[in-house]
DNA sequence: CACCAGTTAGTGAACACTAACAAAGATAAT
DNA sequence: ATTATCTTTGTTAGTGTTCACTAACTGGTG
């Protein structure tokens, strides 16, 4: 899909937008960063939009092997559990990420790049919503809360730790503090 | 504190970052939209980040208030109902705000503006935070959950609903969906 | 006459992006 | 095998635009 170079165009734009922010991503940043000049940048990419667009489909093309390794088993709470973790390893593992998510205010005058983002939010909250009605019918989960309200919570406190993590410069390890969010959150929604 | 022109100016700020995002806020685009030159807007303010400081105060200004009425009642649950709901209703009457809350990823190069904002994320975490170690004590909320988590999860929850709401062009009702969202937190932490 | 709150005109810096050219490798004709 | 041409990927130098901000001046008010 990306050449090679794109590809190292794409992510020393992902370094940039998480060290110091999206307003850090120029042209000027990006070639000199990489070592090359800044025409050479137009050589990979028509505009820097595109390079925008193209850091989007990074993060997706990283996030959606999570999403595919889901709903194997039978329990839904463990496929909850599945769900919060594997999206805090992912994150984790690629710190970069957590700044560039919450830079999504930033795309705010983009139109696509905010569309591509709430697409990939919603196919997220989509695939957390199935799971909970599925336990719901099961008996798993409580069912006197709607499905609606506990994909806010999950979602929402998941959410709020990566950005504590983020802003605190990753001073906890998001694993171990993401294991605890999850077990009380299985606590909280399982059916006594 | 501030004169009637920079109580005008702070307005205008808030009303085009929340319009078009922190990029449309330009000293051009604050000018015309007050209707008087650009220079004018320097004889009120020092440069553009005493503006952006000014927002800041601003918004403190309308949520202290909020903060200050809590914790009188001697039941626990309903003072986080009136937490949760406090906030709902000052976001909902000061729809702009909600937008320029969650512009503050475009604060990131600005430490002072960060700092800011987190000192007053942190004010309202710490006040939850004893709320719920009150009703844990007074076994009116399940104490199986550490007290950190559950303001993670209310206030995720929280951040969650007003970001939807802020991207959906406040197309529901927020006050109604927050009571919803605050009904069903109290059903899932509170002591059976 | 001093001061306040405006004005017009313009500054240098930073921005995304372009024109024109160059070197090197691949392809193809002789 | 040598030469000619094309394509790819880079360069230097520079474009127009927008940005925050300033210098110098002006009309109105106490």
């Amino acid at each position: 899909m990306f050449s090679e170079r794109q590809q190292q165009i794409v992510e020393t734009a992902i370094k940039l937008i998480a060290d110091k922010g999206i307003q850090n991503l120029t042209t000027k940043n990006l070639a000199n960063e990489i070592g090359i000049s800044e025409p050479a940048l137009y050589r990979h990419f028509d505009n820097k939009l595109e390079i925008l667009k193209a850091v989007i489909i990074n993060f997706q093309n990283k996030m959606q092997p999570a999403f595919n390794k889901l709903k194997r088993s039978a329990n839904s709470l463990n496929n909850i559990e599945r769900f919060i973790l594997e999206h805090f390893k992912i994150i984790n593992h690629n710190p970069d990420f957590a700044k560039v998510i919450f830079s999504e205010a930033n795309f705010q005058n983009e139109e696509i790049l905010i569309l591509k983002m709430n697409n990939m939010m919603d196919q997220s909250h989509k695939i957390l919503d199935s799971i909970i009605q599925t336990g719901q019918k099961k008996e798993e989960i409580r069912a006197d809360i709607t499905s609606l309200s506990l994909v806010r919570i999950i979602i929402g406190s998941m959410r709020l730790l990566v950005t504590q993590w983020s802003m605190s410069s990753m001073i906890f390890n998001l694993e171990t503090e993401g294991k605890q969010l999850c077990n009380d959150i299985r606590k909280l929604i399982a059916t006594e």
